[in-house]
DNA sequence: ACCCAGGAAATTC
DNA sequence: GAATTTCATGGG
């Protein structure tokens, strides 16, 4: 068991079901089994303190990285709430929500399967994919396969997942990663438009699941993914106002604003 | 039967 | 170039 004390701007269920992981599931003693990794845990937040059961001291820092502990959220939502006052209503409700640093093939090839797609779908779906091809680890859960394994697959290996038209470009994007046409760690400090530019060098991946990728699997919490409800959000309740508008920190802007519209549709009907 | 879903590619205008 | 259609699958 590992225990970080002294935790606060995290809500478990803002954050890992807030539609950047899709691999965790809430119990119902409001705990969260998931797998990242490699690593099989399940989840708590009770006074104050994040328990990790199933993880030890030796991986202490994977998981603070994972969950984000050392950045300052209270700080960010200060600051950012300055810019605008639906953005500061909208950091208020969203307030426990942190971006994960997942593994960035993993978040590779979720948002990939997330096109033109519904979150309750994406789940089913990349369980199937680490069921049928990742790792079986000694709990009986699966990893994430990785690009080597899943560079190998075709198509039709595929089928089980009922991907639909989704499956090609997962085969292109294991090919490139795995092959090195894609540098995905290059994504990591590189320029920003030149990382998402590598990343769109795969065959359906456009702007959106590029900033996916590189906000929820490499931290550039400067991306500004704009999906269906952000485009929605942008005209609505920020006319006038561009991405770059919300600072250095735009990535956890845009969860917020994304969380707050999910949870108030009535806001465009 | 029809519409939509954390989009992107292909096609048409 | 900008606007529209197509792409699989499943749920409402």
């Amino acid at each position: 068991m590992l225990i970080f004390n002294d935790i606060t701007d995290l809500d478990l269920a803002q954050t890992l079901d807030c539609g950047q992981s899709f691999r965790w599931v809430e119990q119902p003693d409001g705990s969260f089994t998931g797998v990242a990794y490699k690593r099989s845990v399940s989840v708590r937040l009770n006074n104050g303190s994040l328990i990790i059961d199933g993880a030890d001291e030796s991986d202490r820092q994977l998981w603070s990285d994972y969950f984000d502990l050392s950045l300052d959220y209270g700080k960010i939502r200060a600051d950012i709430s300055k810019i605008h006052p639906v953005l500061s209503e909208a950091a208020g409700y969203a307030a426990g929500i942190r971006i994960l640093r997942q593994e960035p093939y993993e978040a590779l090839c979720t948002f990939i399967i997330s096109q033109n797609n519904n979150i309750k779908r994406i789940k089913g779906i990349v369980q199937r994919l680490c069921e049928s091809f990742g790792e079986r680890l000694p709990d009986g859960s699966f990893a994430f396969p990785d690009a080597q394994t899943m560079s190998a697959l075709t198509v039709d290996d595929l089928a089980p997942l009922r991907s639909g038209f989704r499956a090609k470009y997962l085969v292109d994007a294991a090919q490139k990663a795995a092959s090195g046409e894609v540098r995905l760690e290059y994504c990591r400090t590189a320029d920003y438009n030149d990382a998402r530019a590598e990343l769109m060098k795969i065959k359906g991946v456009g702007t959106k699941v590029a900033d996916c990728t590189l906000l929820f699997g490499l931290h550039r919490v400067e991306a500004f993914p704009l999906d269906v409800w952000m485009k929605r959000a942008m005209e609505k309740l920020f006319p006038g106002m561009e991405p770059k508008d919300f600072g250095e920190y735009s990535g956890i802007a845009q969860q917020y604003i994304f969380h707050y519209s999910r949870m108030h549709p009535e806001l465009f009907g």
